[in-house]
DNA sequence: ACACTAGGCTAACGACGTTAGCCCGTCAAG
DNA sequence: CTTGACGGGCTAACGTCGTTAGCCTAGTGT
């Protein structure tokens, strides 16, 4: 059984993260029950501890596809010309369409071992080749991105920030272009 | 009526944020429950509605008291040579001191008319003085700071990652505007 | 003396995640 | 055919949660 959660996903499966899905896109998170899931799909709670043993599981596969569908949403801007300032629009732009999803993603633990390995990986790849292969800046450029996301979303900038200004901000100082000393203050 | 939540506290309604707290830091946000905090004071748990009108509220004054406190935190970091690093170490370290308070406090919505009016604005002042009154800019040292610090706490990053680097690089890149180092042979 | 109020209490409701146990259809092996 | 395993439904129920209704008591101002 190794592999963890990577198990295949059996069409009834499907039916149900999906079902899960279209709660929390038009409800948020506490529009994600057990017994709504069950509804939508005309049958009753308890029947989807057939599929999955328990609410986190199934929220765990949730953001697993989750993922998947976010790492095709930045392949193509990371063949961009300008890959970061690219990648940082299609960022913010999946998260602003799917923003309980975005959450759901990055907020709370979330412990790695219920997602498929490398899952993560396939999403965060761009960036890391965006950012020349230093994986420090990559780090850096996505908690960046993330951070301006997770705010925007969770309403923390005052009502007037020019949130526009800001990602350029953000993005023009961490371009790796000229001067990438590691040691720049002397 | 005005003045929002900015009601001043009445003893015992300290004490109830004080046992919430506890149960948060201790326990995880899955820890605070009605019955917990009530327990905690030696009351039974809908007494408390005699002091808030529901959780949410209990949880925003809880909100609000972690603001002032990472403000006072972020004031001496603010005074600082090189404020930026030393505010992003003070960011860090505060978070890193309560993990579960910083992620009530940044995660999920949270509707801003339960905090008191300028609680937010005065953590963040320090950091928008380090960037030179820049608030483009400050926006996004805020954002590469929370993201890093979320991500971290959501146990993001691979084990490996040297977080430390990340910060430098980040902190480095979003310095001042251009290169402007502070003692370049003027 | 009396009413008001602050702040406790018990009992209970409905929604939640979850478990136990039953049942029925499909389908391969005898 | 019969049979037996099993996938995938079902009902009933439990314990916990936030929350409400309604009662009671000690202190206080008039």
């Amino acid at each position: 059984m190794a592999g963890g959660v990577a198990e295949l996903l059996t069409g009834r499966m499907t039916e149900i993260i999906d079902a899960a899905r279209d709660l929390l896109e038009a409800g948020g998170p506490e529009a994600v029950t057990m017994r709504a899931i069950a509804e939508r799909l005309g049958i009753k709670a308890p029947s989807l501890y057939k599929h999955f043993p328990d609410k986190e599981a199934l929220e765990a596969a949730l953001v697993a596809a989750g993922y998947v569908e976010q790492a095709e949403a930045f392949a193509a801007a990371g063949r961009s010309r300008n890959p970061l300032a690219a990648l940082a629009r299609a960022y913010r732009r999946w998260a602003m369409e799917h923003p309980h999803l975005y959450m759901l993603m990055t907020n709370r633990p979330l412990e790695r071992d219920r997602l498929p390995d490398g899952v993560e990986a396939a999403a965060a790849a761009p960036i890391v080749k965006a950012c020349g292969g230093n994986p420090d800046r990559a780090r850096a450029a996505w908690a960046f991105a993330h951070g301006m996301t997770s705010l925007e979303l969770a309403n923390r900038f005052p009502p007037d920030a020019d949130l526009d200004a800001a990602w350029r901000s953000g993005i023009d100082a961490l371009q790796a272009p000229h001067a990438t000393q590691p040691r720049s203050t002397t």
